[in-house]
DNA sequence: TTGTATGCGTTATCAC
DNA sequence: GTGATAACGCATACAA
């Protein structure tokens, strides 16, 4: 038993009420061709007074765009997704374009059969709702070993409309990609610990089997070996959030001797300072925490994080103007977010060994 | 120039291929009417094969729904919204609804004039996109004096969908409201920190004007005239931010002499006790902070955050349910959240001052 | 300058 | 069982 609310007023109505006809207020309504003062006044008042919108939907019926973008991502309460969604949807406003969300860890779907995969879910739903075009943020095209039958449905779905993907860019989807450069980004980091003097260092968090994350380690493990002993029990890799850098780091300490750890990122950095403090054991002090990617607030953190800003938010116009460019056929640029920056702030000290290496 | 991508696939194409009619094709499609298993399997193959999918904006030209709600809010960024929206997301989808997601604070335009009004625009794009309903969170309606010219355009909107606003109820308007225990919330905490034994409680955070914030104030100084010597002098209002706190707690301190402060939420808290500790000053040893809303991550602080769980999540399944009911023609419920809790953590310190009270 | 007719992709009504 | 056909709200080509 559906209850309908006042009657939606259309184009007719207002042609009706104003005496002219339907093409002469699409025409007020498109300011397209001409229209005397004295109708289109006529008609204005109508539409005033009546608060009369066009339908989107009806227009977009006719015209083939929606004016609206989509944007897919595996977790909303994730800080690094928060300032992206902020930025693109910042962005596409200023373009005229209103924001589809999908939320896929939301949906309860098991991933057992590809057809409830929550991700091709989603692509079958901007498929339908015939976005202009999409913005995808990690997810399945960032493991290791991306499900076949989603990446088929991705690159069908980017025949139909231009689809951006935040993520390092996969050799087999057609997509537009938006990279950042994870490699320097951990350099940066990782020089700057090893600048210091420490050359125990461990590894913490990210999820095994995801690219940015193996990616990191590998240039972490690069650069450890290097210049240090490295040891493999010097890493630990389980997820993204503050419990994992709260339960990692203990384990972490447990496997091996370790005065220095890089998070995964500022949440897990938090995560395992927090629990370092309750093993009585002070940041930077003790040991010292370094963060590969710089999430909101960590400057106001005791002590506050030294991590690396990878201009994650930029990620976000740069995607929306990929997308607005694929709309005006105008060609791909190869797209790369800013260079990333060192933040020093408390958790990796100061110098402190000038001349003695603290082994 | 616009760039057409591959020829959208439609109903009659599937028609051709199957040799069906339209109807046909349209009836395996929803799944009524009689088809002959020979045609539905024709159907279904060439469906399978082309990848075909109804259009669902052709779809709702008929059938007057979009099975899309929006969600409007002044500020993604801001955590308490964060989990709202990812409830809201769950909660739609599981009900088969995508969303829409407007931030009213990311449009550039200005306040000037009430057609530029960024949450007034909101509501005509709402319109115009013809969403089934709409969840409201904050923002214009959330002040003390609510803008005419929003308040004229909420309602008008009420009058074609169905809107929930996440809010304390506004007399002159016709929404559904959800509203929160704000004033048992503010009690808790309170109460928590008088029984601790402290006399010179602070008010720190909170925009002057929001009503949330005048509302939590009331609470605050009722309570704290009845026990106490309460003095003008220890409110400090700016905003909900992390720098308010910062900022606000030394301003605070410098008007008056405190020992306490209960922070409008965990963020202000936060930002105070980082002033704190950058002045020397510990936390919870020679002052102790109090938050009336929980945020997350804030158990992970050092110190922690004694705080009140607003269970600001229920209140999107709450806004969403009562948009469904709505759908359905049910009466609405008198909504509010779940009963706040207190949450004891380290910021407030333990029971210390059992015999003398801290003046 | 303005109005009429047609089409957009889909569903539903109605004959066959 | 199945297939034409009208209708949804709007924009445009074409007439007038």
């Amino acid at each position: 038993m559906l209850i309908t609310k006042k009657h939606d007023i259309t184009i007719k109505e207002i042609s009706k009420l104003s005496g002219a006809s339907t093409s002469t207020v699409s025409r007020v309504l498109n300011e397209s061709g001409y229209v005397s003062t004295e109708k289109r006044q006529a008609i204005e008042k109508v539409i005033r007074e009546t608060n009369y919108r066009p339908s989107m939907i009806a227009r977009s019926l006719h015209s083939k765009q929606t004016k609206t973008l989509a944007v897919v991502l595996p977790d909303v309460s994730n800080p690094y997704f928060i300032g992206l969604i902020e930025e693109i949807e910042h962005v596409s406003e200023g373009y005229g374009y209103t924001l589809i969300l999908i939320n896929t860890m939301s949906t309860g779907a098991d991933k057992m059969n590809a057809v409830d995969d929550p991700e091709v879910k989603a692509l079958h739903t901007i498929q339908e709702k015939h976005v202009d075009g999409a913005v995808i943020i990690g997810g399945e095209i960032d493991h290791v070993n991306v499900d076949s039958q989603y990446l088929k449905t991705l690159n069908e779905l980017n025949k139909q409309i231009p689809v951006v993907i935040i993520a390092q860019k996969v050799e087999n989807c057609d997509c537009i990609f938006v990279q950042r450069h994870i490699n320097t980004g951990m350099r940066l980091i990782v020089q700057h610990i090893l600048s210091l003097g420490y050359r125990k260092i461990g590894f913490l968090g990210g999820k095994p089997g995801v690219r940015v994350t193996e990616q990191r380690l590998a240039e972490f493990e690069k650069l450890v070996k290097m210049y240090t002993d490295y040891d493999d029990k010097s890493v630990l890799l389980n997820d993204y959030y503050l419990k994992d850098g709260y339960q990692g780091i203990e384990k972490l300490l447990n496997q091996t001797d370790l005065n220095a750890v890089v998070a995964i990122n500022d949440r897990v950095a938090l995560g395992a300072v927090r629990r370092l403090h309750e093993m009585g054991m002070n940041v930077p002090k003790d040991i010292v925490i370094g963060s590969a990617d710089q999430f909101p607030d960590s400057d106001y953190y005791i002590p506050s994080i030294t991590t690396i800003n990878q201009h994650n938010n930029s990620l976000g116009k740069i995607a929306v103007e990929q997308l607005i460019r694929s709309f005006n056929g105008q060609p791909f640029l190869t797209a790369e977010s800013e260079f990333p920056d060192l933040v020093i702030r408390e958790s990796c000290g100061e110098k402190k060994y000038s001349n003695v290496l603290k082994k």
